[in-house]
DNA sequence: CTGAAAGCGCTTACAG
DNA sequence: CTGAAAGCGCTTACAG
């Protein structure tokens, strides 16, 4: 009946070898070449050694995907982007996809379009029965945070939290960076301060612009104004604008990030023909690489990236790890004021803060 | 004895449910349950509501590990990365996931140091099955390239081209785009133009070069320099700085890529307080967006990007589809010059190919 | 159209 | 330390 042969493909090119194959030829059992290739786990040396020899000569690898089927661990993550036209992003997800591979873990990479539902996305991940997922800037409802958990999928938010869900996440502390900002342009002597927001319901943009108002008030001062610039650079140079078309126009402007930060310099500059900061001052959010190029001399705050990837990859393998883990932990680094030039400093500031 | 259940966890709170479990509850066969998840296979109509309202019922949905160990196609591509720090990599790796994504296909994202060997890591992607490999910007050696068409895994290589493998390729004609701006500069009266290269093994950077010398000689002139960026912004900067510290500075500089381009453009400007493009004239390579930001305003190629990643689709799915194909193609697509301000313009040059 | 059965390539208790 | 056997959750000829 040949049943046994079915599904082959027709003598392709392709060469299966198998655990089989392997422990034909090294005269052992499956069992044995499995234990060759599971760390720790009890072969004789003489055993090892003729399957080594024999998987060498053959070409053969272990197949991963029988081998999560059977251990139901994939070693996958899934790792959601919203988006990339952030420049700080695309550090940030090298440096986690690194750091898991290290950890003997593999990134399966899904985008989602800024602000579109993460269902379908999130539906394809669980089927290929990833690990556990890591989200960059989108946003997770309460529902989906709900479907993973059921499916025992531990979820970490990256530089996003949710309020209503039983989920992990790791961000600066953005409210605290705000506050940052705003006591430094009120002792600067600012006297009218607006602030461009990212995206309105992103949890990054509201807590940096609550800690803005914070700081502001330490120092005496109200928000003056506000403009939307939706995390793109176009949105950004539109806000900027919006922010000049009024009588009273903001003398300092704190941008949610350091992105649409470059385009609002550029708009004041080029467009506005504002001299920054001596009509207005600019500060940003990130501290990106390019944010310090002599053309920009972007004043930003600087999140801990490295250490907010290593505690990503720490949580979400803690709790694979767990099983019946301790519950989702939400974690917010400490940030610092990076002082250049596009912000009128307090008087007796020598800018010594600049790394750079 | 209860074998049956050895595998299970103890219990957990992960729901695995099966296709079994929907066929129980269905009232049918584990063959109907598949069926109504594979498009185009032949169930009635009545059976494909009782399995729908029994998977809905269960939150049910295939395990695609378990499909792909059956069916042999993971559905997944290994897409390395060599390096994302240039700011055109991010852009171009999205379009390609997300149109993998349209296809049915999954991105298994991998990172290699710049100038590392790929080895480990094309090890890994192997295990995983993938059903094809995208490289970006990355270097594969022949042997790798063998290993791969022996497991009968299609290759594809972005931004890079090989002389001596069975791999397709698909980039931009670098030696056309070299050519354009060897022409342009030449036409614009420089007598000293200078190279500054990215990574001397690079095809890429060896061709735009190549390319820049046929385009000089059509105007009547010889490369009169060259430096070595790496790509890097550090490297840019100190390669911008070694052409000037010589008796017979360059008057124009093409950069292998528009990254280091700004590099070299912030260098000359606020390093050695020269005036460009009236001192030197500066032209880049890929046209990335910040390019056309009114601080750089940066003369540069234009690669046709979607069309580029399009291409590197349809090439690797063709393959995956073929088995036995027609074997590697290389695709390298037209580009075309964007002039900005950063370069002096030939005379009568209106700068109106400026499409920002 | 439908179901029973075999098998994808591995791991892992179990019993030596 | 080692092997025989069962099973992970699917798909797919085969025979109705």
């Amino acid at each position: 009946m040949a049943a046994g042969r079915r599904n082959r493909p027709p003598a392709g090119p392709r060469g299966p070898v198998t655990s089989i194959d392997v422990a034909r030829r090294a005269g052992v059992s499956q069992s044995a070449v499995s234990r060759t290739f599971t760390p720790g786990a009890s072969v004789s040396e003489a055993t090892r050694a003729k399957v080594m020899e024999a998987a060498r000569a053959l070409g053969y690898s272990p197949n991963a995907i029988a081998r999560s089927l059977i251990t139901r661990r994939s070693r996958m993550i899934g790792v959601i982007v919203a988006y990339l036209d952030n420049h700080y992003y695309p550090l940030l997800l090298e440096t986690l996809s690194q750091r898991l591979q290290r950890e003997g873990y593999h990134t399966l990479l899904f985008f989602t379009q800024t602000g579109a539902p993460v269902d379908t996305v999130l539906q394809e991940i669980l089927q290929y029965q990833v690990d556990g997922i890591i989200m960059f800037s989108a946003v997770l409802s309460s529902d989906l945070a709900d479907l993973c958990a059921a499916q025992g999928i531990p979820v970490v938010l990256f530089n996003r939290t949710v309020d209503d869900a039983a989920v992990s996440s790791v961000s600066s502390d953005n409210v605290a960076g705000g506050r940052l900002v705003g006591r430094f342009l009120a002792a600067g002597g600012h006297a009218r301060v607006a602030y461009v927001a990212g995206v309105e319901d992103s949890s990054t943009s509201r807590d940096r612009e609550r800690g803005l108002v914070e700081g502001l008030a330490q120092g005496g001062l109200a928000l003056h104004a506000r403009a939307v610039g939706g995390y793109t650079l176009d949105g950004a140079r539109l806000a900027a604008l919006a922010l000049f078309d009024r009588a009273d126009p903001p003398d300092a402007i704190f941008v949610a990030s350091d992105h649409m930060a470059l385009a609002v310099l550029d708009t004041l500059r080029f467009e506005l023909r504002l001299s920054v900061p001596d009509d207005v001052s600019v500060v940003g959010y990130d501290a990106i690489p390019l944010g310090a190029a002599p053309s920009y001399r972007l004043t930003s705050v600087r999140q801990p990236n490295d250490e907010m990837v290593a505690e990503a990859v720490r949580l979400i393998l803690s709790r694979i790890g767990a099983g019946e883990d301790g519950g989702p932990e939400r974690v917010a680094l400490p940030v610092r004021l990076v002082v250049r030039e596009s912000a009128r400093r307090p008087a007796g500031h020598d800018g010594s803060n600049d790394p750079q």
